[in-house]
DNA sequence: TAACAATACTTTCATTCTGTTTGAAACTAT
DNA sequence: ATAGTTTCAAACAGAATGAAAGTATTGTTA
C-alpha cells in the first residue's frame, strides 16, 4: 500500500495560510488587512500575525495609507520590490534566460547566452555561471537574492529537485537542487519550464489570481502547465500537461510516438510545421531551401494557397487539443503561449471560431501575457511562495 | 478579485488527518495503529485520539488482536460493519437503485425501479420513496443510517448540494441536499453519478487506496470521474471530466456539439453505436429492425464484417479518449466501466494493443470492479467521509 | 471645538490541533 | 524468573487559530 496523503500539522497549517495570504497581497498588488479578511475569510489575528512576519522577513513592506472608510486609515501592504530579488533561469533548449526579478515581477537584468550542449556538465557550468553573474550584478546594486528558480524543459522532480529527464538539455538524474543548494546556500526551485510559465501568468501575467487555469505552450516543442486550487498539478510521474503526445484523431494510431515528441507536437510544434512544410515543398521541388514555421505563417499571410492549408490544420489540431483541455479539466481560464502563437493573428480567432458551439464549457480564452518572460516570473513566484513558508 | 484558496484552521486540520487514518483503514480492511502511524507518518498521540473518536461515534471498531511482534499485541481496527449503514441512491437515466451499504462496502439490500420522468417532482417523489423504504428496512434489521449519498447524472454543485442541470432526469436548480436535509435530518451527499463511481472504485473496488486515478464510463452516456490526490476533481463549473465531449479527430470539428452529448459519445456511448449501426443497416436495407449496441458486439464475436468495423472503430476512439486523458492528468490508473465494457473482451486488450507504443505513460488500465453498484458505493464512500469530519 | 461613532490596530486569552516524553501493561525470548 | 520489545495511555509543551476586550486614529456632527 501506498500513502495516501501528506500529515498535516499546526506547522504546515501556518504555511497554507501564510500563501493565501501572500497570494491575495500579490494578486491585488497593494491591500489592506481588512480587505485581505474580508478575501480570505480569515481572523484579523491571523492576518495581523502573518503579516508581520512578512514584513519582517521583508517580503512584503507597508506602504502608506488607504483613506479612511470612515474611521482609522488602514495601512497598505505590498510586495518588497526595494530590495529584494529573485534569481530566475529559463533553460531553453537552444538558450538560457536569466534574470533578476523584483518581488512584483519586474525584471530587472536579464541575461541570455546559447547553451553549450556538449555535455551535460558544459550547460550545467554554464548556468552556475549564469547564476553567479546575477548575484554580482545584485550585489552591485545593493539588492539580496532570496533563492533561485531554474526552469528545465523535461521531467523534474520539484520535490526532490531532481531532473529526471530532460532530452534537449542531455540531463538525466541529476540532482540539480543539491548542487545549487551547495554552492549558492540560497532556497532552490527546480521545476519543468512550462509549468513554471503557468505559474508566472498566474503571479503576474493574464491569469493573475486565477486558481485554475492551463496554459498551452506552443513552441519548438509542446507542452502544458496546469494550475488547480492556485497549485501545480503535476502528476503521478510528473508528467501530466504533456500535451505533445495527445493524440488528435484516428490516422495518428498507427504511429509509435512515445520516443517521440508526440503526435500532436508531430502536427503543431514549430519544427513539426516547418517539417511538413519542408516536405511538401521538396515532394514539388527537391532542391527546396529549407523554411521555418514563421515562413509558413508569413506566405499563409501572403494569401498563398499551400501555407493557408497547413495553418488551417494547425488551427484544426490546436482546436481538438484545447476542446480536450477544457473538456477534461474545466479550467477558468486558457492562456496560449510559445513561438507559433506570435502568429496569433492567424490562430486566435480561427481557433475560438473552431470552437464556437463544439463544446458546453466557456472558458476564457487569451494570450500569454509574459511572452518569453513567463517562466522566469513563474520562478519569482514559486521561490516567493517556497521562502514565505519559512521566513 | 476571488477567494483564491480556503482558509485553514485547525479544525479542518483536524478533518483532514481524521480522513487520512478513516482512509488508511478502509484501503487495507484490517489493521493496527502502530501500522497506521506508519502509512501516514502521523503521531501516536494524533492516531489514538483521532481513532477514539472514530469509535466513539461508531464509524469503526476494535475487532480482535494482532499477532504480537515481539511485545504487547496492537489491536486491529476496522470499519462498522455491524450496525452503522449509508444509504446509497444512483439516479439513472433511465432506472433508480438504492441501497444499504455497510461502512466496509457490503451491500445488505437493494431497491431498483424504472424511472418516472413525467415531471421533475415524480421522480423527485421516487427519490424520497426509496430512501424512506431504505430508512424502514434499516430500522427492521437494526442499522443506523449514517448518512444518505445521491448520483445523479448531470452537473452537480456538491458543496451546495444542487442539482445545477440534469437533461435526462429534467432537473434543473434542484436544492435537493436541502430538500434531503430537511426531510429526513441526516448528513446528505449529492453528487454527479460518475464522480460517485470512481469515489467507489477508490474506496471499495480495484482504486483502493490509488489517490490518482481517473475512472471512464461508457455507457448510455460517457462520462469520467477524476480523483487526485485521493479527492474528487470537480473543475471550475462542476464540469471536469465531461468527456463525452471530447473531439476525437478533426472531422468532428465541423459538427456543433454545445447542446447535444458531445463528439465521443457520439461514437463510443451505447446509443452512439447503436445508432451508428442502424443507420448502416438503413442504408442496405431500409426496412431494418433497430438493434442495439450489445447485438454490435455479439455480431461482431460472430466475425460479421461490418460489425467488426464499428468495433475496430469504437475501439480507436476509446484509445484516444483514453490516450489523451493519460496525457494530460498523468494518473496512475484508468478504470473503464460502464454498459459498453460488458464487451471488455472485444474492447480492452485492443486498446492496450493500440495503446502500446503510442504514448510515453504506463498507467494501469483496468477493468471497474464493482459495475453497476460502484456508484452507491461511491457514495457510502464519500457519506463516510463527510460524516467523519464531524463524528 | 468637543463629543461621538466607526474603523483599524494591539493585546490577551481560550481552544484545538500536533508531537514528544514518560510510564504502565502486555507480550516474547532467553 | 528476568530482560527486552512493543503497544497503549496520559500528561505536557508548542504552534496556530479565533474571539474578545482594549487602544488608537479618523471622520462626523452638534
Amino acid at each position: 500500500m501506498r500513502q495516501n496523503h501528506q500529515p498535516y500539522s499546526t506547522e504546515i497549517l501556518g504555511q497554507l495560510n501564510t500563501i493565501v495570504i501572500l497570494e491575495t497581497i500579490q494578486a491585488n498588488g497593494s491591500i489592506t488587512r481588512p480587505e485581505i479578511i474580508r478575501k480570505t475569510g480569515l481572523s484579523f489575528s491571523t492576518v495581523l500575525r502573518s503579516t508581520e512576519k512578512l514584513i519582517q522577513s521583508g517580503l512584503i513592506v507597508e506602504s502608506g495609507l488607504e483613506a479612511s472608510t470612515g474611521g482609522r486609515r488602514s495601512t497598505l501592504l505590498k510586495l518588497n520590490d526595494d530590495d529584494k530579488v529573485v534569481i530566475g533561469i529559463d533553460m531553453g533548449g537552444t538558450k538560457i534566460l536569466g534574470g533578476l526579478i523584483s518581488l512584483s515581477g519586474n525584471i530587472l537584468t536579464k541575461i541570455k547566452v546559447e547553451v553549450d550542449i556538449t555535455s551535460s556538465q558544459t550547460s550545467l557550468d554554464q548556468l552556475f555561471e549564469i547564476i553567479q553573474q546575477l548575484i554580482e550584478e545584485s550585489k552591485q546594486r545593493n539588492l539580496r537574492p532570496i533563492g533561485i528558480g531554474v526552469g528545465v524543459p523535461g521531467i523534474t522532480d520539484s520535490k526532490g529537485g531532481e531532473i529526471v529527464y530532460s532530452p534537449s538539455l542531455g540531463w538525466e538524474k541529476i540532482y540539480l537542487k543539491d548542487m545549487l543548494d551547495e554552492r549558492f546556500h540560497l532556497p532552490v526551485v527546480v521545476e519543468n519550464d512550462v509549468n513554471l510559465m503557468a505559474l508566472g501568468e498566474y503571479g503576474y501575467g493574464v491569469g493573475r489570481g486565477v486558481p485554475n487555469l492551463v496554459l498551452l505552450a506552443f513552441g519548438t516543442g509542446i507542452g502544458s502547465g496546469i494550475i488547480i486550487d492556485g497549485r501545480l498539478y503535476r502528476g503521478s510521474t510528473f508528467s501530466a500537461g504533456e500535451i505533445g503526445h495527445m493524440v488528435p484523431g484516428q490516422k495518428f494510431l498507427s504511429g509509435k510516438y512515445e520516443h517521440t515528441h508526440g503526435a500532436l507536437e508531430f502536427m503543431c510544434s514549430g519544427t513539426g510545421i516547418a517539417g511538413i512544410a519542408n516536405t511538401q515543398l521538396r515532394e514539388q521541388n527537391p532542391d527546396a531551401v529549407a523554411i521555418t514555421a514563421k515562413d509558413v505563417f508569413e506566405s499563409a499571410r501572403k494569401g498563398e494557397e499551400w501555407a493557408a492549408r497547413i495553418v488551417s490544420d494547425v488551427v484544426d489540431y490546436i482546436t481538438i487539443s484545447v476542446a480536450n483541455t477544457i473538456v477534461l479539466l474545466d479550467p477558468e481560464e486558457i492562456i496560449f503561449s510559445g513561438g507559433v502563437f506570435e502568429s496569433a493573428d492567424l490562430l486566435l480567432e480561427p481557433i475560438k471560431k473552431r470552437l464556437d458551439g463544439l463544446i458546453p464549457m466557456h472558458p476564457e480564452i487569451v494570450l500569454s501575457d509574459l511572452g518569453p518572460q513567463a517562466a522566469i516570473m513563474g520562478a519569482a513566484h514559486q521561490v516567493l511562495i517556497e521562502v514565505a513558508k519559512n521566513p
